[in-house]
DNA sequence: CGACGAGTTGATCAGTGTCAACTGCCGTGG
DNA sequence: CCACGGCAGTTGACACTGATCAACTCGTCG
């Protein structure tokens, strides 16, 4: 957290042993990967990670911060795909292909410990417990892909804000601010919004004191509201 | 194709070697599967092959016909959120839960073969390959879900509706009639929209030449136009 | 023959997008 | 140090897409 504006973009050696992701491998299989010298990269907001139609090099895990997953139309639209939060995989892509099919980006900033798909597969070779982890976290990303669908297809704009928020703030405990990492541009992106939309229904409900807003933090206050907002009963 | 109307819901021996999917694991491969007994099942459109939030038990491999994936909201809204082809796997969930995250229905008849979670479980163990398997198919489905949240995030009707026609008919040479096994209601299901705009747009590419309807099949007459059209460029 | 379900079409309305003006904030440079 | 410019966000007026409601056709099946 404190050395975000040393070394930007600088690369060292990533510990992988602390990542959840591969914990359950045990002591042993850390050291292998450190051996085949996986490494950890800062990124700042607006640096790509990686862009898509390029080549998809490496398997990536972040550490720290969040990173924007998005595709575009022809016509520049972009929608995000996911938010990445600090634990998750993401580019799967180069397992498959060659190229990346969506663009990587942190929104504030981000560390990301990454792995070269050539030394996975390697390892997936000795280790196959690699491959079942990868599929496992690939399975629930298929999962959350589903509920996104659900959103986009068939919510309509409030609903698609409210559960955002409550989505958005369920790691936190009740009644305490959460960063708000995202700009209304962003919110609006991953909700197939406009930003005008996305403000006014943030206004109406800082009105109503549904939820607060306070230097790029939010709390919500009314979360049973929030719920009834979601679920289109109000 | 010729015994649907023979055995509906009949449990057989899967013939597991015919799929693509298990194919690059070799002949005794398939020996084992067979052992292990996976079955290859019928379902009639309308009845479930399973339901969200039901124990999920087995993998499944579409062998003939098509089937949708569907999540609904509490008020009842449902979402396609894919529709699965021949050959390819559905029901991932298993996997990594206990139940589906999402139902499963024929859309107008298939056969699947399934394998139960726990017996792929024991496959994985001795054949990591399987695995391997699973986690490319996995990731190729959520390039395909990072698609279709573009196109129900960042398009408009006519445009969601134009590359769904486009994709749906690009298996078959051009020029040749593709069966169109989705209702009205489906296609709105799969695109987040109604029933009516669906029906609009259709007939009007029809008076337009665009493309032809007979008998649940189509035709694209001027994919050149379809793909302006897709691309918001008309 | 009649009833029902799928699809079509028209009229109307509501929800969002679009366009534009305005505010407030922050960083830059004179 | 202040002024300016620019960017993010807000708010209002308006336009337009697509949803809703309703009537009607057509084909199928009892």
């Amino acid at each position: 957290m404190m050395d975000y504006q040393a070394n930007d973009g600088a690369i060292s050696e990533c510990p992988v042993d602390e990542f959840a992701v591969f914990a359950e491998l045990g002591g042993d299989f850390s050291d292998t990967l450190k051996r085949m010298a996986s490494e950890s990269v800062l990124y700042t907001a607006a640096e790509s990670i990686y862009v898509a139609g390029t080549n998809a090099r490496h398997l990536y895990i972040l550490r720290d911060g969040h990173v924007k997953l998005f595709k575009s139309t022809i016509n520049g639209k972009d929608q995000i795909i996911r938010i990445v939060k600090p634990g998750e995989i993401f580019g799967f892509d180069g397992l498959v292909d060659t190229v990346y099919n969506h663009s990587a980006v942190p929104l504030k900033h981000a560390k990301a410990c990454r792995i070269p798909v050539e030394r996975l597969r390697l390892l997936g070779a000795q280790r196959p417990e690699v491959e079942r982890l990868i599929m496992v976290r690939c399975i629930k990303e298929l999962q959350h892909a589903d509920e996104r669908l659900l959103e986009l297809g068939a919510k309509r704009s409030a609903e698609r804000l409210a559960s955002f928020l409550i989505s958005w703030c369920e790691a936190t405990p009740a009644d305490r601010w959460t960063p708000l990492v995202l700009s209304r541009l962003e919110i609006a992106q991953l909700l197939g919004l406009t930003i005008e939309t996305v403000s006014r229904f943030f206004a109406q409900w800082k009105r109503d004191e549904v939820v607060e807003e306070r230097n790029q933090a939010i709390r919500i206050l009314d979360q049973k509201r929030l719920k009834t907002v979601a679920e289109s009963r109000a």
